[in-house]
RNA sequence: GGGCCCAUAGCUUAGCCUGGUUGGAGCGCCCGGCUGAUAACCGGGAGGUCAGGAGUCCAAAUCUCCUUGGGCCCA
């Protein structure tokens, strides 16, 4: 049953009520059930960090996912959706140092482990809840009561398992590598884990003097002044031309001789402000590997003395020298990741004299031991420049990594850590790369795959408490073990059943070990957080504690995240896939954007530039702001977030909304059942452009389904945007609006029904996995019959109803109501005021016949009184054709009378010159001579009527007259007098069913043409009666000025609906007589009680039956003979003409009345008498209101009655003849304009009747006044 | 410094792959209309050196190169 939808969208309550009805109905495990029989797909939720709040991307993500989870659905899919969260990892840690106060892991340690491992626990799963929260406000649909958590013992598991597989593959290995560092978090960083921004530091050009040529130096240059202290060598490029250059000031008192790249010498020499230089030798590259120099820190640093190698301390070749600054590099193996892998290649001592906290250890010597490496840049370019091996120093901005969660600066130190060889699998994960499907194509093929082949072994280790523990147990004896399951550490020292996998408590467990029976206890490292979500396909189908789950769902078939993700997820999991399954462990990725601020920069708490979802759904809804997401841009591509969008997104939304209230609002009415009519019943009377709808419906579903299969959800919303705009609401909705209107049922109107609630329930559908919300309450007012619509099925398009022809066709009307539209307005004419016509005429035959099909819909869009259409080869047949004589041609031949020839051609019908001329030749005679017209004589010109104007459009050319005869200003007019009326109607509140009564006042004009329209213009406004009068009143009184002229209207309302409510009280009345007895002016039982039941049956609509009730009705609750008068309330006697309290007539305007009461009222009339008057009583007749609405030419109509009576009827009503108040003659007292006798004197009204009535001859158009009627009133 | 993506009206964007009438929309602005969907809706107008430069071509928003600016990822 089609229920009326609220009559505004207010999203937040909306959103509110579909929620607590999905709860309440337990809809989402409907449709998880409903789908369980579907083919199997499984989904993976990249697992968000748990940081307590989701900012706009995360909305978006979660947004996208669950669309296409509910599209999936819909395509019949069994749909895995487990949300999943990360939980692990520094900043979470962070957050609990500072909540409980401690700075350092010195501090944590003291604070006890177990209990700050507790806290981030707790820390973590309040953030999960929160999020849930915040997912379920944007109606995402997942599996929330079985999130799979990174914290969970199956989780560790699954990791274990996973770097057990590594290690039997020889891909888990411990080494001393050069690794970023955190010297406050004390921990090693990944890659991933750095963050860039601009530090300020030291850029020094530094000379290593050669060993072995006095005066002679290497010249260096760097931004880390520290790592010099752990200098091992200077790379130059083989391949690079050096040159020994000296320096010096014009005076001549300093200079210094450097080798340096040979192209730099200027430019360098500039920076350090010398005044000359010169070249004294160039050396290749090649040449200078294997010199020896001084490294600077050589008398300071105790270590570097001790240094020995074939390499040590001389420069070495490396082709990752570039050709910048000096073009020599100063190499420290420990300091640096390139300087590692240089000093791998020539057995430099990776010497790193820097703790866990960044400090110098004693191997640095006195001078510099215990400082922050950092912090001693300061001193060490200090004691260079005492030795006086500065060669030029400033200050440089540049980027520098920071710790992710901390913000410190980094350092790059040795250490010992655990890594992952991806190296050795780089190229099983770049065929992966290559199979899996991305979206947009270059995430993978270039994004993916660069960071693939620039991939580092990784390190997986991190000196901190709150992760998954490293599986690594060692002995004494150097015998490691590790372990993929927890099964492996069942009967293990220390181990309890059910026990928490974390630290502290894992740590207490032992191992024995194989070799020689010693304690094996485990590595006190946790993983990088990173590696965690990286096994979420597996773990969270309980591998390896089940297979079942695994075989049957795994791989992913789809995932989506954002483009960071290239070095996170999509890395993490890939890199995991490849080492536990030998493949990529998804085979579709959908890469998104990031929402930015509205200036398109990243929104960060530091800028301040933050948006909150809570605060856009609030106001717009979840619906709102997932539509604008979804269609602003491509997913891959970043949107600049803007309030305006979303705000857009809703009006579209609300337009819908709108469709739909109106359909519903008519469909409820007429109790339209959409399952009872079918479109095989209707094929014969759908109109064309119900056949329109029906096609671009058809299109509609088949383009969003081909968008949404390729991810192009942006364009999926716009073709879903635009139908609901421009085809639904702005075309569609404006075309069938009179067959809503109509008040009889028939199948037109049933077709227009039904093809309006077809395609709402198609967009419905198709809008559903985008907007749940909307659609949903959608579907439960015009069907509900599933009980959700995200159980149904996605409509299949049925193209063999898309018609291309028609298409086009409503395009052109839909252009030439524009071109109509804005010439309209450029000449000021409304679209109320309908036009004479239109004459179309096109370039092909084609277009001007499918145009014909559409002409009703060009008529009532254009309004136009009627289209001519004109076909390609013919001239419109009102183009003015004019002949124009060619002064010389006919000069030549007939000189004198060629001016007059051509006077005497101008006045004849150019059309038919035209044709004879064609033919041969026009004979026309002048004084008496026979001329011939021949072709050259005359040439011809087309213009257009006046009032017309042509203009072009894009299949041919229209002609739009704008002629304005009286019929059509009348029109115009009476279409002004409905809107006025229906504008009154609404201020008034009335409901749309209701009933009036108008008065009109207005120019005579107006009144006559009013009077045409009479019928009309009270059907369209459901006035009982429309009268015309001088002293319009009412309910509501309002002056109107309509182009130049004033029309004041009173709307009285008849208050029908309350009345029918009020004759409910009458037991078995059925509704038809409630509301003939209101229909005849009666308000309530009361007002019938002066009637007799005869009265009762004479009054219309009124049946026999439903009488005697009513009279039965008003005996049994005793309502006497008496009534009360209207005017003063006092009681009078049934049938009174008069009331015996005040005088006042009783007769009810409006109300029929008996012959004999009627009449004297008409015999005020000028021109009237007895017999006329019984004439018009006869006729129909029969109150002072029908009387006073009547038309000339309905009063004519009456037999008997002739021209000047009728001009004077209505001219006695039109000065309010009936309403007026006379003098009386006797006494001058006023007599009310209703009453017959003075109320003072007694005195008849003062009306002199001289002589007996007579009928007028109707034929008679002047009539003789045959009687003197003289009425005082002026 | 490298890889990828992006740049069209005040704002958000379509068109670019596959070069070819006057570069389409929406929001905002100005003007008007409509009024039984109405705290809606519709129409018109103004507003564009298609980031800048060079090239290819009969023809470039579209293809190529360079520059500038923005985003992501890396160094």
């Amino acid at each position: 049953m089609i229920k009326q939808v609220q009559s505004t969208y207010n999203p937040a309550e909306l959103e509110k009520k579909v929620q607590e009805n999905w709860i309440r109905n337990n809809i989402y495990r409907k449709v998880k059930e409903l789908r369980s029989s579907g083919a199997d797909f499984y989904f993976v939720d990249g697992p968000p960090y748990t940081t307590g709040s989701i900012h706009l991307g995360t909305a978006w993500n979660k947004s996208l996912k669950d669309t296409i989870i509910r599209y999936k659905r819909m395509q019949r899919f069994n749909v895995r959706d487990q949300p999943g969260y990360d939980m692990h990892g520094l900043p979470i840690e962070v957050k609990v140092e500072q909540s409980i106060g401690v700075k350092s892991k010195k501090e944590i340690e003291d604070y006890g482990i177990d209990k700050f491992v507790s806290t981030c626990k707790n820390f973590a799963l309040d953030f999960q809840k929160r999020m849930t929260d915040q997912f379920k406000e944007l109606g995402v649909w997942m599996d929330w009561e079985n999130p799979y958590l990174t914290i969970s013992p199956e989780y560790v598991e699954a990791a274990w398992w996973t770097l057990r597989r590594a290690f039997d593959k020889g891909l888990l290995i411990s080494a001393n590598r050069v690794l970023s560092w955190c010297p406050r978090c004390e921990t090693a960083l990944a890659e991933a884990e750095i963050e860039y921004w601009d530090e300020s530091d030291p850029s020094i050009y530094v000379k290593f003097p050669l060993r072995d040529e006095e005066g002679v130096s290497l010249l260096i240059w760097t931004t880390t002044p520290w790592t010099l202290l752990a200098n091992m060598a200077v790379a130059v490029h083989p391949d690079f031309s050096y040159a020994k250059v000296t320096y010096s000031r014009k005076d001549g008192k300093e200079k210094e001789t450097v080798i340096l790249l040979e192209d730099l010498a200027e430019e360098v020499g500039a920076l350090a402000d010398w005044d000359e230089y010169e070249t004294s030798e160039l050396i290749e590259g090649d040449d200078l590997v294997g010199v020896e120099y001084l490294t600077p820190f050589l008398e300071d640093v105790p270590r570097q003395r001790e240094i020995t190698g074939k390499w040590a301390h001389r420069v070495i070749p490396s082709s990752t020298v570039v050709a910048e600054n000096t073009g020599l590099v100063h190499i420290a193996p420990g300091h640096g990741p390139e300087d590692f892998e240089i000093g791998q290649e020539f057995g430099l001592e990776a010497f790193c004299p820097v703790d866990e906290n960044g400090r110098f250890g004693p191997e640095v010597g006195e001078k510099f031991a215990g400082m922050q490496a950092r912090k001693a840049n300061a001193n060490i370019v200090q004691a260079l420049r005492e030795k006086r091996l500065i060669f030029y120093d400033h200050t440089l901005e540049h980027r520098y990594g920071h710790c992710w969660r901390c913000d410190s600066p980094i350092i790059y130190r040795t250490t010992s850590q655990w890594f992952l060889r991806v190296t050795q699998i780089r190229d099983m994960m770049l065929e992966e790369i290559d199979k899996v499907r991305w979206t947009p194509d270059w995430a993978g093929s270039s994004r993916e795959y660069d960071w693939a082949v620039n991939a580092r072994d990784w390190c997986i280790s991190r000196q901190r408490y709150w992760g998954i523990p490293l599986p690594v147990w060692k002995c004494q004896c150097g015998e490691m073990r590790v372990v993929g399951s927890v099964n492996e550490l069942r009967g293990a020292e220390g181990f309890r059943e059910g026990m928490e996998l974390h630290r502290p408590w894992i740590d207490a467990v032992t191992l024995k070990c194989d070799k020689c029976s010693g304690r094996m206890k485990r590595v006190p490292d946790v993983l990088d957080v990173w590696f965690d979500s990286g096994v979420s396909t597996w773990a969270q189908l309980g591998f390896p504690g089940s297979r079942k789950e695994l075989d049957r769902w795994w791989p992913a078939k789809w995932i989506t995240e954002a483009h960071d993700q290239t070095r996170g997820w999509f890395y993490s999991q890939l890199a995991a896939g490849c080492i536990g399954f030998d493949r990529a462990p998804y085979e579709s990725v959908l890469m998104h954007g990031w929402i930015l601020d509205p200036q398109g920069q990243p929104m960060s708490k530091s800028k301040g530039n933050v948006i909150e979802p809570s605060e856009i759904i609030a106001e717009h809804g979840a619906d709102a702001l997932r539509f604008y997401l979804m269609k602003a841009n491509a997913p891959w591509e970043d949107i600049a977030f803007q309030h305006e969008g979303v705000k857009n997104a809703r009006r579209t939304l609300n337009v819908l909304w709108n469709v739909c209230n109106f359909a519903t609002t008519y469909m409820s009415i007429d109790h339209f059942d959409p399952l009872s009519v079918d479109y095989s019943r209707l094929s014969s009377v759908l109109r064309p452009e119900d056949k329109w709808l029906i096609s671009r419906n058809e299109k509609l579903k088949n383009e969003v389904a081909k968008h949404i299969e390729s991810f192009e959800l942006h364009k999926a919303c716009r073709s879903l945007e635009e139908f609901i705009l421009d085809d639904l609401s702005r075309w569609y909705v404006r075309l069938i609006r009179d067959r809503m209107w109509r008040e009889e049922g028939d199948l037109d109107k049933t077709a227009a029904y039904k093809v309006l609630h077809e395609s709402l329930l198609s967009v419905a559908k198709l809008l559903a996995p985008f907007c749940p919300h909307i659609t949903e309450e959608i579907y439960q007012n015009i069907d509900g019959s599933k009980g959700s619509i995200h159980l149904l099925d996605w409509p299949a398009p049925d193209l063999t109803k898309a018609d291309d022809r028609l298409e086009g066709a409503m395009s052109l009307v839909k252009e030439i109501v524009e071109i109509v539209t804005r010439e309209r307005q450029s000449r000021g004419v409304k679209l109320r005021w309908p036009l004479r016509r239109i004459a179309v005429k096109t370039n092909t035959k084609e277009t001007l016949d499918s145009l014909k099909t559409l002409e009703t819909v060009l008529i009532s869009q254009a309004n136009l009184k009627g289209v001519e259409f004109v076909n390609p080869d013919e001239v419109w047949k009102d183009m003015i054709l004019s002949v124009i004589p060619n002064p010389l041609a006919i000069g030549k031949v007939y000189r004198q009378w060629s001016s007059k020839i051509a006077i005497l051609l101008k006045s004849r019908p150019a059309a038919q010159i035209k044709e004879s001329v064609e033919k041969g030749e026009y004979s026309l005679g002048v004084e008496g001579q026979m001329i011939k017209i021949e072709q050259n004589m005359v040439s011809f010109t087309t213009s257009l009527p006046s009032d017309v104007t042509s203009v072009k459009f894009s299949e041919g050319e229209i002609y739009i007259d704008f002629h304005i005869t009286p019929d059509i200003e009348a029109e115009g007019f009476a279409r002004d007098l409905i809107r006025r009326i229906q504008q009154m109607r609404k201020d008034m509140d009335l409901d749309v069913e209701e009933f009036i009564t108008a008065k009109v006042k207005a120019s005579t004009k107006l009144i006559e043409f009013f009077k045409v329209w009479k019928d009309h213009v009270m059907k369209e406004t459901r006035a009982k009666s429309i009268t015309f009068t001088e002293q319009p009143g009412g309910e509501s009184l309002v002056s109107w000025e309509v182009e130049g002229e004033s029309i004041e209207v009173g709307v009285t309302s008849l208050h029908t609906r309350e009345s029918i409510g009020q004759f409910s009280a009458i037991p078995g009345l059925s509704r038809d007589s409630a509301l003939g007895l209101v229909e005849a002016g009666y308000k309530s039982p009361s007002d019938l009680k002066s009637l007799s039941e005869d009265a009762i049956v004479a009054i219309r609509g009124v049946s026999k039956n439903d009488a005697r009730k009513i009279a039965h009705y008003l005996l049994k609750i005793g309502i006497g003979p008496e009534q009360n008068c209207p005017d003063c309330g006092n009681p009078v006697k049934e049938g009174a003409a008069t009331c015996p309290s005040c005088g006042k007539d009783l007769v009810v305007r409006g109300r029929s009345m008996p012959k004999e009461k009627l009449i004297p009222y008409l015999l005020r009339i000028p021109r009237m008498n007895k017999v006329k008057a019984e004439l018009l009583y006869d006729a129909g007749f029969d109150s002072i209101e029908k009387i006073e609405s009547l038309s000339k030419d309905d009063i004519r109509r009456v037999k008997g009655i002739g021209a000047k009576t009728a001009e004077k009827v209505v001219a006695y009503a039109l000065a309010g003849g009936f309403e007026d108040q006379v003098s009386c003659g006797k006494c001058g007292t006023d007599i009310p304009p209703d009453a017959l006798k003075c109320p003072s004197c007694g005195a008849d009204a003062p009306i002199e009747i001289v002589g007996e009535g007579e009928v007028e001859d109707e034929t008679e158009a002047n009539g003789v006044d045959d009687y003197k009627l003289e009425a005082s009133f002026t």
